[in-house]
DNA sequence: TACATATTTGAAAGCGCTTTGGATGCCACT
DNA sequence: AGTGGCATCCAAAGCGCTTTCAAATATGTA
């Protein structure tokens, strides 16, 4: 069934079916009732493929997932997914992925940019001086940033969250209970995210007279591997830190089991907050002890970010270029005063 | 730049020129030279809507992502879809990605397909008895089953794991090591894999005149949480089971976490083994206790059906229709023999 | 009544590609 | 010379939709 059909059937011309579809207004009411009667009846859907064709419109946005023979699958990659769905499942937009390298992002993303399969693009993974940026404004189609580029200028669409000022309040929360030593188990140096919170933590302790020793940030692919390995240098430094704070509970994981096996219990003899991207794999609330958190849903971003995204193609505009979101602090059992030495 | 341009510039028609593209014998090789320099020159892409209209094929394969407001999302989800991407980038293939209620599946897929945005379909997370299949064999368009759907006829394309063999193979090595008393904690009891692992426990089982108690068996989401739960239960049984057999090593994460506070000891006091299936996030390795697992790359699954589904779209079959991958028994320090009472 | 103005509909021209169904020229063969 | 076969190429017809431009009808006004 195509539209020349269902207009034959209907005893109407294409251009009027087709635009009692789409909420012309110049079509009459009881007309616009009686074509999409018809459509109930035989199920008519309009063919994409036509329909991109003729407008220029894909009704899909893009996104690059980074992959590779060998190449970690990041658990926050289909959390974010979810999120988009959520929304784009709401306005029949769908999903081009394009596979590449990690090497590869900027080629990459130009390329599905161009193969005219996307409407718009969302970009993530964002770098200190992100050179997709550069590309992303020669560009001329909407695209939104999850999150940010440290060193670049911010004159791009972006939505973050406030990954400074979420570790600032965590690392002044265990100042106010007596912490000095404190350690960093942070993602991936190069990331943006990284960067800010590190920065967060600094200028709290700054703000006492502390600084952050080198030996006391440890930089990592966010795996409870890395997060085990990272703790266990912790907690054999000569001044062992009394106050972690960690960029992911996935890392936390690995983290407490460090404690756990160093015979150290969790809110007593160590302190530990950690950024919770709320995955539903790992709840900070059900942990043997409970995990104080900076919390942001992920998936609440995903949302946000296709609502914005699909708008801007529909023109439903407009839309604040750039957010930033707070994080919230929630206090649970895994921080304490600091112990009596 | 279209194909009309670039045709004019060469002084050729566009049927030549598209021939040329498309690698069709009759033309000259001096003229599909001249082509292909122009096209590197003028930086040329074919418009991908006009093709797909032209053509009927699309370029992608489409899968349908389960998700909806307070949807947990699928670690598994992700890793699978890393390595159908690593296959896929390879071909020039993308993935049309239609967000769904869990309970809207069978429509989705319905939609999905009519949509005319895909040229194949994957489907995932089968149940006994699977409505789906129906709907499939109904559309003349290829697609391959990741698992099965116990109970109805194997009539249909698909690749999985031989589940049944791999908890058969899992329990028996905890037999030899002279366990009697065995739980199993597998996801949710419609699925499929877990119709097939509790089966394959039970004729283990049953060879040595054992039964599985109902209350030994817990059904439930793969997460650690869950994991948790379970095993608290299965710790309080008046008999309690020294052999745990596991759905997944998420749900392991849990489990443990519950023998540890119970202060037992994984390998010694209780003996388990967990499905893995190689999720770069959890190690089984490199758990505090080793976990002795059956293996089976879900990563790698992604990649085979990437081959099947591109393959027959683009006609280079055949292939296999029906694939069972055996999964490996690796055993570490979670396993042991039965403890003297 | 006559004319201007809305309102509602349609014919037809694309969108950029593939593919059918010839053309054209050239050669070998009878 | 006449015929058939082959290698190359092209014009034009779609694919199924949107949209421009124009026409037809209905409504309002003087």
């Amino acid at each position: 069934m195509n539209l020349k059909q269902l207009s034959e059937l209907l005893g109407l011309s294409q251009t009027t079916v087709s635009r009692a579809l789409n909420g012309y207004p110049e079509v009459n009411e009881a007309t616009r009732e009686r074509v999409l009667q018809a459509v109930k009846e035989t199920g008519y859907r309009p063919n994409k493929a036509a329909q991109r064709l003729a407008t220029g419109k894909a009704g899909s946005i893009g996104l690059v997932m980074p992959t590779a023979p060998g190449h970690q699958s990041d658990v926050h990659f289909g959390e974010f997914l979810a999120g988009l769905g959520e929304e784009a499942v709401r306005h029949d937009f769908h999903f081009v992925i394009m596979p590449a390298d990690p090497d590869d992002e900027v080629a990459a993303l130009r390329r599905l940019a161009i193969s005219g399969n996307v409407d718009a693009l969302f970009v993530a993974y964002m770098r200190g001086h992100d050179p997709r940026l550069a590309m992303l404004k020669s560009l001329s189609m909407p695209y939104v940033v999850h999150g940010r580029s440290f060193g670049s200028e911010p004159d791009y669409p972006y939505l973050d969250i406030d990954n400074e000022g979420a570790f600032y309040d965590a690392t002044r929360l265990l100042l106010q209970l007596g912490h000095t030593r404190f350690a960093l188990m942070n993602g991936p140096m190069h990331l943006d995210f990284a960067i800010r919170r590190k920065n967060g933590v600094m200028s709290a302790l700054a703000e006492r007279g502390l600084t952050l020793e080198e030996g006391c940030v440890s930089h990592a692919l966010m795996t409870d591997e890395q997060g085990l390995l990272a703790m266990e240098h912790f907690l054999q430094l000569p001044e062992r830190p009394t106050a972690i704070l960690c960029s992911s509970t996935v890392l936390a994981l690995g983290a407490i089991r460090a404690v756990n096996q160093a015979g150290l219990r969790l809110g007593e003899d160590i302190s530990l907050i950690a950024h919770d991207d709320v995955l539903p794999l790992l709840k900070p609330e059900s942990f043997s002890v409970p995990l104080t958190t900076t919390r942001s849903s992920l998936r609440a971003a995903g949302v946000r970010i296709a609502q914005r995204l699909i708008g801007t193609v529909k023109q439903a505009g407009p839309f604040p270029d750039q957010e930033l979101w707070k994080t919230e602090l929630i206090v649970r059992a895994s921080t304490g005063p600091v112990p009596q030495a």
